[in-house]
DNA sequence: ATCGGTACCTGCACGC
DNA sequence: TGCGTGCAGGTACCGA
């Protein structure tokens, strides 16, 4: 589900968190935990105060008092709730000095991990989209031979686009997502840098996409899924040509695009 | 060093 | 009604 936009929502609505203190927290099954010890991990954690809570891409992090840094992140069907109704998919149920924090996800994609130090897998991942500036941005997309929408659901490249947001802004900088990186001018990458900064930054406004399973951690649904131009419109006339979207697999993942205004 | 393919899970929509 | 198929915001790991 999540990708930088939902998760920057969810981070947002987490903000009563910051300072609170984890009385408590239960794992039940499921491989959230990646084979780490349940009861050693809920023994680490109780009586940590949450110092902060920050996305990296589409990872949650929360260095706790003590030094150590929860890790979460919420794979495809992820949640986070703040006092929800534990159900069949409840896989967390982290107990605060004021209020709960639950942990859902169907798809068991999502995982919580804690780390001594601040993760060197979250270290590795490419920057910040809404952070890199437009020239790095296409002198470094060039590089690559890759096919564009394989560089863009490359985390190592730049981290937090997904399939949603990837489709969305090759629409709107007009590429075909099967196009080389390096074949691709200066000016074009430019603008799809620029086509990726509008579209996460109106997403996030939008509070995120809600496709099926996306809330933020108050229950509520994003709204930007209106706005999606392409993505899941197979089909569909585009908005602005008419001619139908069609629907192409790349590295795994279908990609939506208009093969009128998004020549190869 | 980079790439594509596969695996991991559950739920839902669809055609028969 | 039920069953099989394909698809879904994710990443990790394998071998070429």
């Amino acid at each position: 589900m999540p990708e930088l936009p939902e998760v920057e929502t969810v981070v947002r609505s987490l903000e009563p968190l910051v300072g609170r203190r984890i009385v408590s927290a239960e794992f039940r099954g499921a491989r959230t935990l990646r084979g780490a010890d349940p009861e050693r991990l809920a023994a680490h954690l109780a009586g940590r105060r949450i110092r902060a809570i920050r996305r990296h891409g589409k990872f949650i992090l929360m260095p706790l008092s003590g030094g150590r840094y929860l890790v979460l992140h919420l794979g495809m069907t992820g949640r986070l709730l703040l006092g929800g109704v534990p159900g069949k998919h409840t896989h967390a149920i982290f107990t605060l000095d004021r209020g709960v924090l639950q942990f859902d996800d169907s798809r068991q994609f999502g995982v919580i991990e804690l780390h001594e130090d601040f993760p060197a897998r979250l270290a590795r991942l490419g920057p910040e989209p809404l952070e890199i500036a437009a020239e790095d941005f296409a002198r470094e997309l060039r590089r690559h031979r890759t096919s564009v929408k394989a560089l863009l659901l490359d985390q190592t490249f730049v981290r937090g686009v997904g399939n949603i947001y990837a489709d969305e802004s090759l629409f709107r900088a007009g590429i075909h997502p099967l196009v080389r990186t390096a074949r691709l001018s200066h000016g074009r990458a430019a603008r799809l840098h620029r086509a990726l900064v509008e579209v996460l930054t109106e997403a996030i406004a939008a509070g995120g996409s809600s496709i099926s399973d996306y809330v933020n951690a108050e229950g509520r649904q994003g709204l930007f899924q209106v706005s999606h131009r392409v993505y899941q419109r197979t089909g569909e006339p585009c908005v602005t040509c008419g001619a139908a979207i069609r629907r192409v697999v790349v590295a795994q993942r279908s990609s939506h695009f208009c093969p009128r205004c998004q020549r190869r």
